[in-house]
DNA sequence: AAATCGGGGTC
DNA sequence: GACCCAGATTT
C-alpha cells in the first residue's frame, strides 16, 4: 500500500504517520468483521452489559478462551448480576472459581461487587481512572471494561496487544522495557470510532493470526506493514524474558477415622491457593533428603508411604508430594493434637462442597487409585528412572 | 524492577 | 518439556 502524501505543509512523516494508523485500523476492523470469534461474552459494538463484560475479562486473565467457557455460564447462571454476586458468600464464589487458579482473582471479584453495589449504586463506572480504583482491576481490565461496555477510546495491552503491535512495528527490545511505548502505539492505532470492536479485533487478530509460533501472516491484515515480517524477525519478536523455577519436595497427610472420613483444613487467607479446603501437606525446597525435615502433623502416628507421588507445576514451582497415610486414627491423644491443628473429618462424598484446588484433586485421584491404574503411564515411561517404577506420578 | 500467584492448551 | 495465555498485586 501507497501512502498519499497529499498535504505539502505537513512533515510527510507525521501525515503518512497518522494516514498509515488510520489504513491499519481500517484493515484492521475490516479483517474483524469477516473473521472475528463469536464468543459468549461478546456482540459486536459496545456491549449492553458491563457486569458480562468484568466477569469474562477477569476469567480471562492468564487463562485460556476454551478453559474459560464452562466457567464463565456456570458463573453467571448462579450469579446473574452484580447484587447477586455482592449477596453471595465468598466460599460459594471459591467453589464455582475451584480449579480456574489465580484464587485473588475470585476474592477481588466479590471485593469489587460488594464496593459498588454499597458506594456506587450497584453500577460501574465508565471511565478508566474510575475502574483503575476498583479491587482486581488493573490497566488492562479498565481499559477493556471502559472500551468493550462503554466504547470508550482506551486501549488494552496484554499479550496479544504485545505481540502484535511489537511486531508490527519491530520492536525487538525485551517487552519490559518497550511497553510504554507499546502502549503509546496500541493507543494511536485504536479506531476512533469504534472503540469496542477494535479492542475484541486487535486481540482476535493476536489468538488466531499472529500467534506465538507459527503465525499465519498470509492472511493477516497487517501483512504488507509488519516490520518483524518484512526483517524475518517473527520468531525474535516479541522478546519476553522468562522466569525461573523451583524444585520443592514435600509430604501429604491422609488421614482417616474410625468411619472412613477424610482429614481436610482451610488454607490461611493469604498466599498460595489461599481459601482453599486441603488435606495437610508440607513441601520444602531440595530434594529428596529435605523430606526429613517434615515430620507434621503427628508426631507419633504410624505413617504408612503409600508409594504414590502427586506432581504439579505452579508459574514458579515445581511440586512433588509424596503421599503418606495412617492407619484409622484411634489414639485419643493424636486425635486431640491433630484437630488442634484446625480442620475436620469429611466424608469423600461431601468433598464436593469444599473447593479444593487441582493439586488436592490430584492427590483424591492418586489415593482412590490401586496402584495398578497407572501402568500404562509408568510403562511409558520404564526406561527413564527408579522413581518412576516406584512411584505412581498424577500429572 | 522483581516476585508472587494456577492451571491447562499447544507446539 | 517449554511456552504462554484477555494480568493484578505485593515487595
Amino acid at each position: 500500500m501507497t501512502i498519499p502524501s497529499n498535504n505539502a505543509f505537513l512533515p510527510d512523516d507525521v501525515l503518512s504517520g497518522k494516514e498509515k494508523r488510520l489504513f491499519l485500523s481500517s484493515a484492521l476492523l475490516s479483517w474483524y468483521n469477516q473473521n472475528g470469534r463469536d464468543l459468549p461474552w461478546r456482540v459486536r459494538g459496545a456491549h449492553p452489559n458491563p457486569y458480562v463484560v468484568w466477569i469474562s475479562e477477569i476469567m480471562l486473565q492468564q487463562t485460556t478462551v476454551k478453559t474459560v467457557i464452562p466457567y464463565f455460564y456456570r458463573f453467571l447462571e448462579r450469579f446473574p448480576d452484580i447484587s447477586a454476586l455482592a449477596n453471595a458468600d465468598i466460599d460459594d464464589v471459591l467453589l464455582l472459581w475451584q480449579g480456574l487458579g489465580y484464587y485473588t482473582r475470585a476474592r477481588k471479584l466479590h471485593e469489587c461487587a460488594q464496593f459498588l453495589n454499597q458506594n456506587n449504586g450497584g453500577k460501574f463506572p465508565e471511565t478508566y481512572s474510575e475502574l483503575l480504583k476498583l479491587p482486581g482491576i488493573g490497566p488492562y481490565t479498565a481499559a477493556s471494561i471502559s472500551s468493550l461496555a462503554f466504547d470508550k477510546r482506551e486501549a488494552v495491552v496484554d499479550g496479544n496487544v504485545i505481540r502484535v503491535i511489537s511486531r508490527l512495528y519491530g520492536i525487538a527490545e525485551s517487552t519490559a522495557v518497550s511497553l510504554p511505548e507499546i502502549k503509546t502505539k496500541a493507543q494511536d492505532l485504536m479506531s476512533e470510532t469504534r472503540a469496542a470492536d477494535y479492542t475484541s479485533a486487535i486481540m482476535d487478530l493476536g489468538a488466531t493470526v499472529c500467534t506465538p509460533k507459527n503465525p499465519d501472516c498470509s492472511v493477516c491484515p497487517f501483512e504488507g506493514e509488519c516490520e518483524a515480517l518484512a526483517r524475518n524477525l517473527i520468531d525474535e519478536i516479541p522478546k519476553i524474558e522468562k522466569l525461573q523455577k523451583i524444585n520443592k519436595i514435600g509430604k501429604l497427610f491422609w488421614i482417616e477415622n474410625e468411619s472412613g472420613d477424610v482429614f481436610i483444613r482451610k488454607r490461611e487467607e493469604a498466599g498460595l491457593l489461599h481459601g482453599l479446603t486441603e488435606f495437610p501437606w508440607e513441601a520444602v525446597e531440595g530434594n529428596d533428603e529435605m523430606l526429613n525435615k517434615i515430620s507434621f502433623p503427628i508426631p507419633n502416628a504410624d505413617w504408612v508411604d503409600t508409594g504414590k507421588n502427586v506432581r504439579h507445576v505452579f508459574t514458579h514451582i515445581n511440586l512433588t508430594l509424596k503421599i503418606f497415610k495412617t492407619k484409622v486414627l484411634e489414639n485419643e491423644a493424636d486425635l486431640k493434637n491433630l484437630m488442634k491443628t484446625g480442620g475436620q473429618f469429611v466424608s469423600k462424598d461431601n468433598f464436593k462442597d469444599y473447593p479444593f484446588s487441582t493439586l488436592m484433586k490430584k492427590v483424591v485421584k492418586a489415593v482412590e487409585s490401586d496402584g495398578n491404574s497407572d501402568s500404562k503411564k509408568r510403562n511409558s515411561k520404564k526406561a527413564k528412572s527408579v522413581e518412576s517404577k516406584t512411584f505412581c506420578d498424577f500429572e
